[in-house]
RNA sequence: CGGGGUGUAGCGUAGCCCGGUUAUCGCGCUUGGUUUGGGACCAAGAGGUCGCAGGUUCGAAUCCUGCCACCCCGACCA
């Protein structure tokens, strides 16, 4: 069990306890920052997959499945792509161990090798476009509109765990369109999911906006993300769209005949969300009790916790306590009952509120006597006496309060730690002290982003969607700007 | 891969500078009893390749060399 956490608000691993460990493969030299999920963290990852899948599925689109290998020339079809990858991809040389007689000791067959290497996917594209080749001939076989659900590889030179672990669990969405302005749209549309997604079920309010050409992903003309601030004042990108142009369908040679009958090549985006979504929701709710999370992703919503001396008072208990589990569920609300006898009430409490289970139900001797129970919320860790017929819709209340007043709350320190400046001497300044989104004018170009982020290791994370129109001077050039951008240090 | 740090029981640690009985303490674990409305208490007990390999020495957790892993900072990134 994890142990009491302190208040040492930066050291989020402690909030990852219940959630997630690191895996133990030191005798595997190299490998580093690989995770084991833990069964409560994962409940929460299916949450998120069945809210976003049936997200994707009501926008039309529909899973499939490719394969974990990427033959290696796949990834020399497009240039900018293998640029952005290679430096970090599992690559498969054998296939095959034996047993070396000298040694005993099992190593790779030499005899075994792979005529040609094959990568462990760092992400689909190139796989999924050398497929689409295949399945595309006219206009009337697009739109392609693909979502996987699968693990990737990346060999990051430092991992952390959930935000840059080196294989994490993700979907990625793959459409293939006929039009650039249909593309557009989905990579577009796909932004709005994720944003509906994370504001509304992980309560994490974000800010939506455009990479700047070098943070874009490798490979793609436009990239769309939203971006989440952390408590520690720290940006976090939660998820991208990727409008990739016809890069991808002419290095794979995708075409398809239009009406008139003249070939033409085929529009793409690709869109993707992580187990990093996981860090996000911690890192943004959590207090120095645990984890708080929002009801609609909590993997139960209620915990009722016994409070008995007697076996006879500990069936009656438990009986109330099914009273109560039955009229939760037909009310629609997810529920336990923790009657394990091997801890007591004061050590379950705490360890719910480390989970960040929503409310907690305690029922005792004195509920029975007088019709009531003991309901807590966990957000503002308060307590209530309810009566036992309100219990239900007062509980539904709550649920709903702490799902809008968590995103208040995070909506309101994030407008806290946004901060519009006009110098580059406000601008570090700020960036010390206070940390957060800063929001200053930028002349537009490469150089200056990048003297920023060596001076300051802050980068642009995004030209938002929704900024005004404003005339202003970059802080650095002086040269006119129409809008701000924002900046913050990132994870 | 460059700079810095760390590695002792499931977890967190003391001991290392200055080598010397049976490697310290807390949590957790096991057993028995009393307990149970906010992490119970008492008693007994189990648990260790001191990261790995080599060296120095009568003797190494401690000193030396090499390697490995992890953490922090750089380059990279969902």
């Amino acid at each position: 069990m994890a142990k009491k956490l302190t208040s040492r608000k930066e050291d989020y691993s402690k909030w990852y306890n219940e959630l997630v460990v690191q895996a133990d493969l030191a005798e595997n030299s190299g490998v580093r920052g690989c995770m084991v999920i833990k069964p409560y963290g994962y409940a929460i990852w299916e949450r998120m997959q069945a809210e976003l899948d049936r997200m994707f599925k009501e926008t039309g689109h529909e899973n499939a499945y490719f394969p974990i290998f990427i033959p290696k020339s796949y990834f020399s079809k497009e240039a900018s792509h293998v640029d952005g990858f290679a430096k970090e991809c599992a690559v498969v040389t054998h296939y095959r161990l034996k047993n070396d007689e000298e040694t005993n000791e099992i190593i790779v067959d030499p005899t075994a090798k792979l005529e040609e290497e094959l990568i462990v996917r760092p992400t689909s594209e190139t796989i999924i476009w050398d497929t689409y080749r295949k399945w595309v001939q006219s206009y009337r076989d697009l739109p392609i509109k693909l979502n996987q659900w699968a693990n990737v590889v990346r060999w990051e030179m430092r991992t952390r765990l959930f935000l840059r672990t080196s294989e994490f669990l993700w979907q990625e969405g793959h459409t293939a369109h006929a039009t650039k302005e249909e593309a557009i749209e989905e990579a577009e549309l796909m932004l709005n999911v994720y944003t509906e997604f994370v504001e509304k079920f992980m309560s994490v309010p974000v800010l939506k906006g455009y990479k700047t050409e070098s943070e874009r992903f490798a490979g793609a003309l436009e990239t769309y993300c939203i971006e989440a601030l952390m408590q520690d004042g720290k940006a976090l990108q939660a998820g991208t769209s990727h409008f990739l142009g016809q890069n991808f369908a002419k290095a794979f040679d995708v075409k398809y005949a239009d009406r008139e009958g003249k070939l033409q090549h085929v529009w793409a985006t690709s869109w993707g969300v992580s187990t990093r979504l996981m860090g996000a929701l911690v890192m943004t709710h959590s207090d120095d009790k645990g984890l708080v999370l929002p009801p609609k992703l909590a993997p139960y919503q209620v915990i009722i916790v016994p409070i008995y001396r007697s076996e006879e008072q500990k069936q009656a208990v438990a009986n109330k306590a099914e009273e109560v589990m039955k009229d939760l569920r037909a009310a629609g609300v997810t529920v336990r009952f923790d009657d394990r006898d091997t801890h007591k009430p004061g050590w379950k409490f705490n360890e719910y509120e480390l989970k960040g289970v929503p409310v907690r139900i305690a029922i005792g001797p004195k509920d029975l006597e007088n019709g009531t129970l003991e309901i807590a919320r966990r957000d503002l860790l308060s307590k209530e006496i309810v009566s036992i017929e309100n219990a239900v819709s007062y509980i539904q209340e709550v649920l709903e309060e702490m799902q809008t007043g968590l995103f208040e709350r995070a909506l309101k320190y994030r407008a806290e730690h946004t901060t519009k400046v006009e110098t580059y001497e406000e601008f570090k300044e700020v960036l010390d002290t206070k940390g957060g989104f800063i929001l200053a004018h930028w002349d537009g170009t490469a150089e200056t982003e990048a003297l920023i982020q060596e001076e300051t290791k802050a980068t642009i994370r995004c030209i938002p969607i929704d900024a005004e129109e404003e005339e202003g001077v970059c802080i650095i050039t002086g040269k006119p700007s129409h809008r701000r951008v924002a900046f913050a240090r990132a994870y």
